[in-house]
DNA sequence: TTCAAAATGTTGTAATAACAACTGAATTGT
DNA sequence: ACAATTCAGTTGTTATTACAACATTTTGAA
C-alpha cells in the first residue's frame, strides 16, 4: 500500500498526517486494498455500508439507476476522494447508488467502526483522522446546502441573483470573481447555458448587475 | 438544566443515552444554557462557531439576508434540534445564515472541541455521543443529497418521476406511500402546486402512473 | 347527516425556459 | 501570425411552467 502514500497524503482523510503516521493507522485501521477491472462494480445500490472506500488510482462513477433502469451518472471519483462515505456513518441505511469501475481502480477500504472506535493501542493521529472524516462530510454538507438555495429559486433571473449575492458575500465585496465559466455555472445551477447568457445581458441593461469575463460587480441600489 | 432532560433524551444526539448519563456528558462538555428574547439573535451571518447549540424551548428561524438585505427562511428549529453543527466542524468557515429567536428560546451550548476530543476522565458514553453527532450530518447529507437529485431535474415530469422512482426503491414496491400531500410535495420539489396535480394527471393518463391519494404505482412498462 | 373548510384537480393565459442555430470574440497551439 | 477551437452572447421558436380562477372531492367537526 505504501506505493498510494503520495496520494494518501494529499486526500482530505489524511490531510497534515505525515507519511509514517499514514502507515501506522493503516495497521490500526487494518486497511485493505482492493484491485478493480475496468467496468466492475465497486458497491451495488442496495449494500449495507461498514467501511469507506478512497479510490487511489483509477476513476470510478457513482451511478444511480432509477425503477425504470435509467442510469444516472452522480459524479466522478477522482483517486484520493473518498466514497460511500455518508452510509457508512449510517449503518442501518442501505446505500441507494453504485460505484463502478470506469477505469482499472485500486481501492482502499477502512473499517468505519475501526475510524469511530479510538484505539487502545495509543495512536496519536486517531483524532486528527476523526475531525478530518468530520470535516470532510460537513464540508459536503456546507456545498450541498448553498447549491440547494439557489436551485429552490423559480426562475433563472433568482437563480443567479441568489448564486451572485452569496459569491459576494463570501468575497466581502460587491466585486468578485467567479470559479465557473458559463457552461458551468449552467450545469451548476441545472439551467441552460444560452438563458444564462440572456438573463446575465438582461441584469446588466437593467443595471442590477455589470460584468466582463469572470468579474461581477453587484449594484447597491437597483433603481 | 435538568429540566429539559426529557427533551435532551429525545434529541437525536443523545440518542440511547440514559438521562443519568446525559447529565454526566453534560458536565464533561461544559454545556451552558443561555437564554434569549424574541427576535433576539442567537447567531449572526460570519460568525466563527466553535459551539454546537440546541434549542430546549421555543423555536428559532434559520434566516439568510442576501446582498441587497432580502431575508429568507431557511427552516425552523423546533425544541431538541441542533443548529450551527456542519460550521462548528469547520472553524475556519464563517456561518452563512443567521438564527434569530421567533419566540422566547432556551439555548443549550457544547463546545465543538470538547465533543471531539475524547475526555480523559472516562466518559464512557462519549464514543456514542461521538457518533450520534456524526450521523446526524451524515444523515442531513443523505437528505440534501436525495433532494439534490431530483432538483437537478429541468421539468416537473422529470422531477416527479425522480421523486416517484426514489421512493418505490425506498419502499421495494411498486406501489407506496408518499409522506407528502400535494401542497408539500410541491413545496419539496420547489415547483407549483396545480402543475404538479396536471402533470401527475397526464401522468396517469398515459398509463405510466396510477394513483389513489397517497398511494401510488409505478408501471413497469410505459408502452 | 350536514355544512364549512381544506385538499386536489382542471383549464386558460401570460411568463419563462429550453433548444437550436448562429455570430462574433477570445484563446490556444503550431 | 494564423487557423482551429472554445467560449459567450443573441435571436427566434417551441415547450414548459407559473399563476389565477374555478370545479370537484375529501375531510372533519358540529
Amino acid at each position: 500500500m505504501q506505493e498510494y502514500l503520495p496520494i494518501l497524503k494529499k486526500s482530505n482523510l489524511f490531510q497534515g498526517v505525515t507519511s509514517e503516521e499514514i502507515q501506522t493507522m493503516l495497521t490500526c485501521l487494518s486497511a485493505r486494498l482492493k484491485h478493480y477491472k475496468k467496468d466492475e462494480f465497486i458497491i451495488h445500490s442496495g449494500d449495507y455500508i461498514r467501511s469507506i472506500g478512497m479510490v487511489v488510482s483509477g476513476t470510478a462513477l457513482i451511478i444511480q439507476e432509477d425503477f425504470w433502469g435509467k442510469r444516472t451518472i452522480i459524479s466522478e471519483v477522482m483517486p484520493g476522494t473518498l466514497f460511500a462515505e455518508t452510509y457508512a456513518c449510517i449503518p442501518s441505511s442501505p446505500i441507494e447508488m453504485s460505484v463502478l469501475c470506469d477505469t482499472e481502480c485500486d481501492v482502499i477500504f477502512m473499517d468505519f467502526n475501526r475510524i469511530m472506535n479510538i484505539c487502545s493501542s495509543a495512536c496519536n493521529f486517531h483524532t486528527r483522522l476523526v475531525q478530518n472524516f468530520i470535516s470532510a462530510i460537513a464540508k459536503k454538507n456546507m456545498v450541498l446546502t448553498k447549491k440547494m438555495q439557489h436551485m429552490s429559486k423559480k426562475t433563472i433571473r433568482e437563480k443567479l441573483l441568489s448564486y451572485l449575492s452569496a459569491e459576494s458575500i463570501k468575497a466581502s465585496s460587491s466585486t468578485f470573481d467567479i470559479p465557473f465559466n458559463r457552461q458551468q455555472l449552467a450545469d451548476y445551477l441545472s439551467i441552460d447555458r444560452s438563458a444564462l447568457s440572456n438573463e446575465l445581458s438582461k441584469l446588466q441593461a437593467e443595471g442590477i448587475i455589470t460584468y466582463n469575463k469572470n468579474q461581477f460587480t453587484l449594484s447597491t441600489f437597483s433603481g
